[in-house]
DNA sequence: TGGTGTGAATCCTTTCACAGCC
DNA sequence: GGCTGTGAAAGGATTCACACCA
């Protein structure tokens, strides 16, 4: 077991989620067919995926829901608790902060930091807002290995490397910058800029002159 | 000009950032070897994802940095201002609406929209909170093409298909589901928890034993 | 009949290696 | 010598097609 393609183990995600659906929907059991075709996949994809991690299916019954959301979130690591810290309460922590589908996915917010001292002490939910220096004693009291970094793009590399000394391992960053980190460190980056550039890229193609107001009228009442 | 990996484009977006903090530092060229490294990739692969797209080097030189920044905007699609929508001020929504690395990139947040009509018409930066009902006048008239959805799960298909309606094509979607939609409308989507898995997966690679507070001393002052 | 699991075939992406240019 | 652009080779990922099972 260890040559599963990327974007295999990213799919493993959206089956998952898909597979909580139809729970919530009572199905008892699905083919590959049906899940794959809810999430726009073949059959066959689905079904080479899932036999990455193991034998989850029953020939003629197809997998069981039930079953097979266990077995996911086992593979994912969600089958417990990770406790995480963010640091960075700026306008995109704080909303990261009061956001409510952490925890029902399997993730803790525990501890949120921030450099900018008008900040600290400051209350969001039932968390409130420490100085960067307490991190290294409330990530190791805690066995916190996850953080999320959402700073400015100048501290980010600053963070990371703050934040590995004091042991975490893997982290999700939002900032727009090039990490770098030693190889045992995992680092999620995430970056909004580069996802409407996508699109952009993907509606210049069409038709260039969508971009700015042209003339081609359309439902202007 | 029109089999270019998925991959490339996605990379293009990079070499851009890094070609900005390079022009910032003053250099004139870079060779592929340069920007590579930075971001990590070899020098054939910067070298090939560019010829996709045509021919910006220059034998014995390397790539001029303005020219190829200027390239890659256009190229993307960057080299102009796409106003851009926001629908959902929730938390999240509100972050993004005060994100000000927008413009920026190319983009401008011209308008916001909430179905909650206790939200209609508070006020953010410069923008105010509008009803859902002004959507179609709106993107009519300022010929918007492009959206970013912020709302919950069970309401984002709805929202997309009121969308495109309204004629949006392109949105990026932050909220965790499944969206369907017609070929030409495209779809680009960032799921928090899909990420957070994502790490929590590899993390438990290594040592699932991580995820939990067990002994495992360490750094504890 | 309806379904999984899987080797083999296909397709796509990355890397290699080198001709050609400055 | 240093560098790009690119065909060819290698490496990965997806799809096909079928044996096998309930």
């Amino acid at each position: 077991m260890q040559d599963i393609p990327g974007p295999a183990v990213y799919r493993i995600s959206f089956y998952l989620r898909q597979l909580e659906t139809f729970q919530r929907a009572e199905h008892e059991t699905i083919s590959s067919k049906q899940l794959g075709k809810a999430l726009g996949y073949t059959d066959a994809q689905v079904r080479k995926d899932l036999t990455y991690f193991g034998q989850f299916g029953h020939p003629g019954v197809g997998y069981r829901v039930d079953e097979l959301i266990g077995r996911l979130k086992k593979i994912l690591g969600t089958d417990r608790v990770w406790p995480v810290i963010l640091v960075g309460a700026g306008n995109l922590g704080r909303a990261l902060m009061s956001y409510k589908g952490f925890l029902r996915k399997g993730f803790q917010l525990s501890a949120v930091f921030d450099a900018d001292a008008a900040k600290i002490g400051r209350r969001f939910g039932d968390l409130e807002i420490e100085p960067m220096e307490n991190l290294p004693r409330i990530v190791g009291q805690l066995q916190i290995r996850m953080a999320i970094i959402a700073v400015t793009p100048e501290a980010a590399q600053g963070v990371l490397d703050f934040l590995i000394e004091a042991g975490i391992r893997g982290v999700l960053n939002f900032s727009p910058a090039n990490l770098k980190s030693p190889s045992d460190i995992f680092v999620q980056s995430v970056d909004l800029a580069v996802q409407l550039e996508q699109l952009s890229f993907r509606m210049s193609l069409g038709d260039p002159s969508d971009a700015l107001p042209q003339d081609e009228s359309r439902s202007v009442r």
